[in-house]
DNA sequence: AAGTCGGGGAT
DNA sequence: ATCCCAGACTT
């Protein structure tokens, strides 16, 4: 493999005065606290992953604890971070690791891949942070800073270019200081060399950087042709007790917020009435549309309309598998949807209001 | 190779 | 409103 070029002297140079190194996970980075930060950052920024992770490693210190925990509790310290198959892969990959590694991290790029929710770059990341590994990783970060420095053409998304930017990863890569290496690249990226607005006044890499030296560096990295979302609509049926129980639904465990529990939900505002009068003995009741919410997923935009049902005839039977009454005053350790969280917010403030009435 | 999965911050 | 972020998995 090719060796050290200026690149990574530059780099490493910079991170050793303008870096970041006290983040929660840069402490006392073991592989298991190094994983968990790893898998959090995943589609997410730094500022939103530190209170979740300093929430997370407090219930959860160890590998060991975190496989003896049901999935259920796991879920609910993930609440609000999204992509919750993360959550799922963390727990399911805490009992492999417990099971067939005796509650140790294996140490190769290949058994580290063959992990549940470790793909090649994260693993890499793993290797190299936490035990100075030389492992190449290619993140957000680092696909934006070499689609600059390189001026590459095409959308790193492209299959082509995406092999070249492994290639150049790899290229840059050094054979000592792995661990800072690998922190310095990313930093590099999420500070200096941004989406927008990057600070090329304070780069280490100017002098060879492609964008820098064509005046462009807005042009890079070439976003790929984006598609018109689709809007899809949905009701939430969201039936509340006199004393202030909702009624929750826990969703299939794959797909839109798998595992998570959400409110009974109807496609169309026709299945509405009929749904209330098959699934809930209530002899007489109050029903009431609420104003629309739009939650908005890679894929779609989903417009959502709460549909408020309160009785008088309390309380309501559960007659529906996989279903609970959610109390807000003693939330339980489950998951709830991000939509959920919010509405539940805006009940209580509706509850609050009408009982000063 | 393309589609799927959330939520939030920046612009 | 749009983009995109410390990606991985499924089909």
């Amino acid at each position: 493999m090719m060796s050290t070029d200026s690149f990574s002297v530059r780099l490493l140079a910079w991170f050793e005065k303008h870096g970041r190194k006290e983040l929660a996970w840069q402490i006392n980075p073991t592989p298991y606290r190094v994983w968990v930060s790893e898998i959090m950052l995943q589609q997410t920024q730094v500022a939103t992953v530190i209170p979740y992770y300093e929430r997370f490693m407090q219930r959860f210190p160890t590998v060991q604890e975190l496989a003896i925990t049901p999935l259920d509790e796991v879920l609910h310290y993930w609440t609000g971070l999204g992509y919750y198959a993360r959550a799922r892969h963390l727990h399911k990959t805490a009992q492999t690791v417990c099971n067939q590694y005796n509650g140790v991290f294996p140490t190769t790029l290949l058994e580290m891949e063959a992990l549940a929710g470790i793909g090649r770059s994260t693993a890499a990341a793993i290797l190299a942070l936490s035990q100075g590994q030389r492992q190449t990783i290619l993140d957000g970060n680092v696909k934006r800073v070499l689609c600059r420095y390189h001026a590459l053409t095409k959308p790193p998304t492209d299959p082509q270019t995406l092999a070249q930017l492994w290639l150049f990863a790899e290229q840059h890569t050094p054979d000592t200081q792995l661990a800072a290496y690998t922190q310095a690249i990313m930093d590099l990226g999420a500070t200096v060399c941004t989406r927008s607005k990057p600070q090329c006044t304070l780069c280490p890499l100017q002098a060879d950087c492609l964008a820098y030296q064509q005046g462009n560096t807005a042009a890079y990295p070439v976003p790929k042709p984006s598609k018109i979302l689709p809007v899809k609509t949905t009701f939430f049926i969201i039936v509340q007790q006199a004393m202030g129980q909702v009624l929750l639904q826990q969703r299939p465990a794959v797909g839109i917020w798998g595992g998570l529990w959400s409110f009974p939900e109807c496609a169309s505002f026709n299945d509405v009435v009929p749904w209330i009068e098959t699934n809930l003995q209530l002899s007489d009741y109050h029903i009431e549309n609420g104003l629309s919410l739009r939650h908005t997923f890679t894929h779609f935009h989903l417009d959502i309309t709460p549909i408020y049902i309160q009785s008088k005839s309390t309380p309501l039977a559960i007659p529906l598998l996989h279903t609970c009454w959610y109390d807000p005053h003693h939330p339980p350790a489950i998951g709830l949807a991000a939509p959920v969280v919010k509405l539940l917010k805006q009940l209580a403030k509706l509850t609050v209001g009408e009982m000063l009435l």
